[in-house]
DNA sequence: CTGAAAGCGCTAACAC
DNA sequence: GTGTTAGCGCTTTCAG
């Protein structure tokens, strides 16, 4: 039935049921144009002859007809952006877009290099992780023309549109709320994976609010390294061999903290009693731990899920703004 | 520079430079056929115009130029699969082929979807997870006849190719582990999302081997939720409240023994004195708990590599085996 | 080493 | 309601 290599296309469905593949292409993509006769017949060749569109070459002829969107994560292992990558793949493939991806590793030449080859795809659209990116992927997405969303970490001068929060404001929450908890002797740690701007802007956050009330950050421990669970415990270990009379600690993440408290498991240390441990993210294990973890959360999905609408909404003409807050939340937690 | 709509094509380039676009599509594929001085005249002013292939045309025009590869996991937002994207991810972009991603929440129908929209672009190879596939889906599949991987779930009879371990091994081999350390009431607490046969053949080999031992599998409490930490500490209180003299818990993975933990923690059981607790699959923040958990290690990343690797090779016509097992870890741990 | 011609499968634009 | 005509930008094939 099915000739040529096992597939068929739109003119073996035409001359099989008598009509022009133009016809055809008419029922199969449920334009007006067609009779019920013909869409009868026509959708049951499609279906008996096993038909698969093919997608290429529809992006091929007509370039709006791409439902490609191209996503760029700073880490595919993260769980934060695991849940990011969630909800713009439910909210898109919904819509019946295909979401290619990529990451980063928090390097903007990545990106660069990511972006070269997603373009050259002709997607629908774009979504980045950040608002760092080189003055070649600004080019190359301008030149594009194709909507662009920048998540997470939010712009006021976005390439094309951004959804997302504060991070410095993150660090500033959480430094006025630990003045008001009493805290007096605050120290960070943190880890630098290549240039996370990000945890950076949470740090400068943290360490403004606390100079505002006078009792600026006694020191900080960031590694080189990816920020997770080991370097966590380690940093607090070199953090406090050098200033054994802080009273709290902000991590770069929930991993880091969770390193933290377990650190402090082992030496014996009392949290929140002898030291506060604080953290950020949301990470859902932290919310089983014997103590509730004091950190911020970060609505991911939502975030996803507002970058996929806001990049389709972009894409059928309607209005939207070019900029949504996505609000995180402070939760006050028992270790900090 | 760069007319129509901002986008050079070969064509520019070729009466730029005075060439044939034939010529201008040789020098910037790198293949044979064009002399040194050409060469830096082509690629000149193919950056000088910003040229941006069109790949759309270019796997339109020879089908053998696709280097879209689908993968598709149970879902985005699991801490493993997370992993094992990366490893493809990484393995595949290095060679210059891009990810489609798509997740089937352990659903077969939506799988179908899935392989249905990522079919119609033609890529050059698919990776699906698990061996539960719905007749549409393997024949799909088998029509496109493109190089298709499973991985996760070991299969000896592929589609095409498959890399994994064998989750009735895991389980069989736990409860080997526990007969020999002394165990003889063993429970098993789990969660199903929808139709997760991996999970499912975990704990028929962990009671199989139990029965072999003539100490049986006690008793089981099967969640209908997705396996997290909350149906960990809920599961196992259920469970424990209708059987309270168990001595071992088997866990669906990770994050519900943690949840376990947390609930023993709680009620001030003893772990491992009163109760074993032994999970599945290797989360890492695992391993900075008080105890360190039994458990078993799945190597995520290296099954994505190596699937990966196996797709490549299979497109280069390379000589591979069909189905590779991938070695998973138990380790003792201290919880069980 | 280089070029000309043909065509991949589909859709926009225009006829009828 | 339906058909015809042109390509989209690239690669394959065949000539030089």
């Amino acid at each position: 039935m099915t000739e040529r290599k096992g597939k068929a296309n739109l003119e073996d469905i035409a001359r099989v049921t008598g009509v022009s593949k133009m016809t055809v292409s008419r029922v199969l993509r449920g334009v007006s144009g067609f009779s019920d006769d013909t869409r009868l017949r026509v959708t049951q060749a499609a279906v008996k002859m096993g038909y698969v569109p093919n997608r290429i070459a529809a992006a091929f002829s007509s370039d709006q007809a791409s439902t490609l969107v191209g996503m760029c994560v700073p880490r595919l292992t993260s769980g934060l952006f695991g849940h990011v990558l969630d909800g713009v793949d439910r909210a898109l493939s919904r819509l019946g877009y295909q979401v290619m991806i990529g990451s980063n590793n928090h390097d903007p030449e990545e990106e660069e290099a990511w972006v070269r080859q997603v373009v050259s795809w002709r997607p629908a659209g774009v979504i980045l992780s950040g608002r760092t990116h080189t003055p070649g992927t600004v080019d190359l997405l301008r030149q594009a023309g194709m909507p662009v969303v920048e998540i997470w970490d939010l712009t006021t001068s976005p390439i094309d549109m951004s959804v997302g929060f504060s991070h410095y404001d993150c660090g500033s929450e959480i430094g006025q709320f630990l003045i008001r908890k009493g805290r007096r002797r605050a120290g960070y740690v943190g880890a630098l994976s290549r240039s996370d701007v990000m945890g950076q802007a949470r740090l400068q956050g943290f360490a403004d609010a606390l100079m505002r009330s006078g009792t600026p950050l006694v020191d900080r421990e960031v590694l080189h390294d990816s920020p997770g669970f080991y370097p966590g415990y380690y940093g607090l270990e070199t953090l406090l061999a050098r200033r054994p009379d802080l009273d709290v600690v902000y991590f770069h993440n929930d991993e880091m903290a969770i390193g933290g408290l377990a650190y402090c498991q082992s030496r014996g240390i009392r949290v929140p009693e002898d030291l506060g441990i604080v953290g950020w993210g949301g990470m859902e294990a932290a919310s089983v731990l014997p103590r509730r973890l004091t950190t911020t959360i970060v609505p991911t999905t939502t975030i996803g899920k507002v970058a996929a609408e806001a990049l389709v909404a972009r894409l059928r003409g309607e209005a939207g703004q070019d900029v949504t807050v996505v609000p995180t939340r402070l939760v006050p937690g028992e270790t900090g």
